[in-house]
DNA sequence: TCTGGGGTCCTAGGACCC
DNA sequence: TCTGGGGTCCTAGGACCC
């Protein structure tokens, strides 16, 4: 039985269910309806499948508690390739129903259907049960979808119902769903917010809705403000349609066990860290003009500088420089860090158009050379495979550290044909070619 | 959930200028 | 030199999301 609603806005928002499991029983089906969790790499667990989470696994759980407690759960290391794979598949799926479609992440969009009846003689509750059956049906991953008039409200769809629900909340039954809803499954409130409203006497998502404009005004700032407008059926989040490739910043931050208070093994943290930002900034023909880099403390605090650059750079030579002079600001040989990193700002895109003032652009040039040959070796040989000097102390010591199984078989690999050094003003180390 | 990693946006407060 | 008011820019940090 179909009701035919009329939404001054109809948006979608679609989740995949226990997404990077789901997709790794879709990848091998001898898999399903077995308990699968990923994360393997990491010792923690990243998704689990419904049958994993019956038995009791829960998110982040580490994984020798799951092997001790659940023995039957088959653990697995991440493939984001291939999760990334899914997620193209179903972003192409739900285009075929409107092009408006926000890819939000990896694992969920949200799609604008208004004005899509006509073009698919549809109504919209009918679009919603057909794309779900597409997705469902063609990738053997299920999801979950919600139908509603802005962002808000069909996130409060599709998270109402899971594994594998569909609701529709139409502008008029708004308030029966926000009767029994927590503030604290709001998107965009979290558990600050809520603890404060529930301090004020506010306890459902619809107490917060039923409180004057001028009220939440005075109490609340401007993203709480459109929140509740999109409670009270407003349209206010429009959405972010196009690529992602535009970042406002990139970071890479790693933590390592046990702590240190090393300089030299802190640095080479930073190096690596460098390394792989600059990799990700030259995947998007990004340049960044300023960055950051902070150590964290055994007690998380954060110590760090932020630095402007002297030209927009994708490369991590001149950074590590400027690290290595400025260390001493923020180390203390004394402390314990648990983690450093690195966040690249001010991000440009397309190639540095300097004056070649002092040679520098000609230096420039030069490393971007010799990066851009560094990239098509890591596309090659896989990602790695080079890395700078200043890196290797994070790399060999990591070798010790950690769960070691896992990590010799990857300094193997790292080292794995490795013949020589070689200077190219910078130091190299790995595979010659 | 004693805490992994990668992001975005907003606000308060200080510095500086008129 | 003091006093007052107001605007802009920058930075640190909070809050939230997946």
């Amino acid at each position: 039985m179909l009701t035919h609603t009329t939404f001054p806005q109809a948006i979608l928002h679609i989740d995949g269910d226990a997404f990077f499991a789901s997709c790794e029983v879709a990848k091998d089906p001898s898999l399903r309806g077995k308990p699968v969790v990923t994360g393997r790499e990491r010792g923690i667990v990243s998704s689990m499948s419904y049958e994993a989470k019956a038995l009791g696994v829960s998110r982040a759980m580490k994984l020798h508690m799951v092997k001790k407690m659940f023995p039957s759960v088959i653990i697995l290391p991440s493939d984001y390739e291939t999760y990334s794979l899914y997620s193209r598949r179903m972003y192409a799926i739900v285009r075929r129903y409107t092009l408006a479609v926000e890819e939000y992440s990896i694992d969920e969009c949200f799609a604008d259907l208004t004005g899509m009846r006509r073009p698919n003689k549809m109504s919209y509750e009918e679009m919603a049960i057909r794309l779900k059956d597409d997705l469902d049906g063609e990738l053997g991953i299920s999801f979950s979808i919600g139908l509603s008039v802005n962002k808000v409200m069909a996130k409060v769809g599709s998270k109402w119902k899971k594994p594998s629900g569909l609701t529709i909340i139409p502008g008029r039954d708004i308030h029966l769903y926000l009767a029994q809803l927590p503030l604290i499954k709001i998107w965009g409130i979290g558990s600050q917010t809520a603890a404060y409203l529930n301090k004020l006497g506010l306890k459902t998502a619809l107490d917060f809705a039923g409180q004057s404009p001028a009220w939440v005004a005075e109490k609340l700032s401007k993203p709480f403000q459109e929140i509740y407008r999109e409670l009270n059926g407003d349209f206010v989040y429009p959405l972010v349609l196009g690529d992602k490739h535009d970042y406002a910043s990139i970071s890479k931050t790693k933590t390592f066990t046990p702590p240190s208070r090393d300089r030299a093994f802190i640095f080479a943290q930073l190096a690596k860290n460098v390394e792989n930002a600059c990799i990700k900034l030259r995947r998007h023909d990004l340049h960044a003009r300023q960055f950051a880099f902070f150590l964290k403390t055994q007690e998380f605090r954060h110590y760090g500088l932020e630095i402007k650059l002297s030209q927009p750079i994708s490369t991590p030579s001149e950074i590590l420089g400027i690290i290595r002079e400025r260390l001493s600001e923020v180390y203390r040989p004394n402390v314990l860090y648990r983690a450093t990193g690195i966040v690249l700002m001010e991000l440009t895109h397309g190639d540095v158009q300097t004056i070649d003032l002092f040679g520098k652009y000609k230096e420039i040039t030069r490393v971007n050379k010799i990066y851009e040959a560094i990239d098509a070796l890591s596309v090659k040989y896989g990602k790695h495979t080079i890395f700078l000097g200043s890196s290797l102390k994070a790399v060999t010591e990591k070798a010790h550290a950690g769960s070691r199984g896992q990590v010799s078989e990857r300094r193997n690999h790292l080292f794995k044909g490795e013949t020589a050094r070689k200077r190219l003003g910078i130091p190299f180390m790995g595979k010659v070619v």
